[in-house]
RNA sequence: GGCUCGAUGGUCAAGCGGCUAAGACGUCGCCCUUUCACGGCGAAAUCUCGGGUUCGAUUCCCGAUCGAGCUACCA
């Protein structure tokens, strides 16, 4: 590709970073990435009604938390193509322009058909097993005659808006980057649409062919979802003698349950970036899987940087088929990250003590060395994110459990249950704080094997019992090391009166 | 309903006319081990179905079936 890459990803600012919203951001991001192009931030905020307050900026928060910058954007403006929300735009004429040349031409009218009326016409339609279609208003009518109509409709309040002239049969096509040639007839689009709405704002499908154009868009790389606008976009190209950019449609990520498309509506599916983040998801984890849904790279490995995506980036290579997402992969890759990324990871792990409520602000960066030892042991090595450790390190670490009768009866009560757990008692005494080691612990537990005769689960869950009240858990010295001689001796002293 | 697209194990997927059809997640078994987890080893499991084309189809073509997307004054 000799060209130079222009890519974008124009968010609706109505909710938080949804997970197929994101992958769009990383494809496009790796796309301009790899082959040294520009990536872009627009904002599509036409809809008034359903732009949030803050989602503009939590797409952009969590776009920077999954390590995906760009070159251009509402914060970042460059003036020769700025600026980068829509709606600043149409205050400033941009649509405005295109849309009097495509009406001067009269490739594009105004039309008043109340809402009442479109309503009955599909309905109309439905009835009679028709493909719901704009009926063309002025039919039959030369321009003296619409031009009246249209005085006369204006002049009875309603509102125009202005749709634009479909050809009536002609076909669009396009060489898509990722489905190869996809050709639709302009019999399919439904009759004239809408460029304009009533409150003068450009309808979606208009905007982006203006604002692509203007910002020199090579590549648009956007979801499946998008394919049937494709012929609506080409014609306004067309019509405004402009060459479209190349188009690639990605098939979707879809629920694994239903196998539909992921709706920001359902709430059962973890589809935010926001919520992995808050469950403790490290951004590379959720960016390297990310990466790997409906796009695969040549060799047989799983995990990769961002670095690597960037090198490795192909748009040949994605796949066609939707992708159902798999909330299991994704916990293993994000293990695999926090694995890698450990010392990393540790301070988050441990204000996750915090916030269970096991530890102070004060005694968690006092005592970061022993609580890093504490979650070390307590299992960090099998958690899927962060938020997973308090329930690890809650017992026996910070809080004891009552032991239970049948675990009393069967190796407290014993014959050898009492041998071991006083033998040990004694043992245990007797090492003084600095001797207070897994090393030493594992070898007084060894000669206690060899003393009383006894091994395995009777020689260790009794000892296990009285010091963690627990019959399993990490390695029983290394707990005991970590945790210290006093609280040793003070559980075992508490447990056997 | 119409249009567009898709179809390899439960899931993600490699494959691009000839292979014992990669790999990963998950599942199961074994090993390690005082237990849990981690780790190691291994196993089960896939080309939707018909027709063609071809010496030969998972791969190319057609049809069926199934699935998804779209069908707004939402993006």
């Amino acid at each position: 590709m000799t060209e130079k890459i222009r890519v974008r990803y124009a968010p609706s600012p109505t909710g938080h970073l949804h997970i197929g919203n994101a992958r769009t951001a990383i494809f496009n991001w790796l796309f301009a990435r790899h082959y040294q192009g520009q990536f872009v931030i627009r904002i599509e905020d036409t809809d008034l009604a359903r732009n949030v307050a803050g989602g503009e900026k939590s797409q952009l928060d969590n776009l920077k938390w999954l390590g995906v910058d760009w070159d251009e954007g509402p914060d970042k403006p460059n003036p020769e193509y700025a600026p980068y929300r829509q709606t600043e735009r149409a205050k400033l004429g941009i649509y405005d322009r295109y849309i009097q040349e495509l009406l001067d031409q009269g490739k594009a009218y105004k039309s008043y058909k109340t809402e009442e009326t479109l309503k009955a016409e599909r309905e109309a339609q439905a009835a009679a097993h028709q493909a719901p279609h704009y009926v063309y208003e002025y039919a039959g009518m030369d321009a003296d005659q619409i031009k009246a109509a249209q005085v006369k409709d204006e002049a009875a309040g309603l509102k125009a808006v202005v749709r634009f002239r479909v050809s009536e049969d002609h076909d669009y096509q396009w060489q898509d980057i990722v489905k190869g040639k996809v050709k639709i007839n302009s019999k399919e689009i439904g009759g004239d649409w809408v460029i304009q709405k009533a409150d003068g704002m450009p309808t979606y499908n208009f905007a982006v062919v203006i604002d692509d154009h203007l910002m020199e868009i090579t590549h648009v790389l956007r979801g499946d979802d998008h394919v049937s606008n494709t012929p609506k976009q080409l014609m306004v190209y067309d019509a405004l003698g402009w060459q479209a950019p190349k188009f690639g449609h990605m098939a979707l990520i879809i629920k694994a349950e239903t196998g539909k498309k992921l709706s920001k509506r359902d709430e059962d599916t973890l589809q935010f970036i926001e919520q992995y983040r808050e469950l403790g998801y490290l951004p590379e984890a959720m960016f390297n899987f990310i990466g790997l849904l409906g796009w695969s790279p040549v060799g047989e490995n799983e995990i990769f940087t961002r670095e690597q995506f960037k090198d490795m980036f192909d748009e040949t290579r994605f796949t066609k088929a939707n992708a159902k997402f798999d909330a299991k992969k994704l916990a293993w890759v994000n293990n695999q990250w926090m694995r890698a990324e450990k010392d990393r990871v540790m301070p988050q792990l441990i204000a996750e003590l915090v916030k269970a409520g096991l530890i102070s602000q004060q005694e968690a960066d006092q005592q970061a060395d022993h609580l890093a030892k504490i979650i070390e042991i307590a299992g960090v090595d099998g958690i899927k994110a962060t938020s997973e450790i308090a329930p690890l390190a809650t017992y026996p670490f910070f809080k004891l459990h009552d032991i239970s009768d049948e675990d009393k009866a069967a190796w407290l009560d014993t014959e050898a249950g009492k041998q071991v757990t006083s033998a040990f008692a004694k043992a245990a005494a007797a090492l003084t704080a600095d001797d207070f080691t897994a090393e030493n612990l594992m070898k007084l537990i060894r000669q206690l094997q060899t003393d009383l005769a006894i091994k395995g689960r009777p020689l260790w869950n009794p000892i296990r019992l009285i010091t963690t009240h627990e019959v399993q858990g990490p390695n029983l010295p290394e707990i005991l090391a970590v945790m210290g001689r006093d609280w040793t001796l003070k559980n075992i002293q508490e447990t056997l009166v």
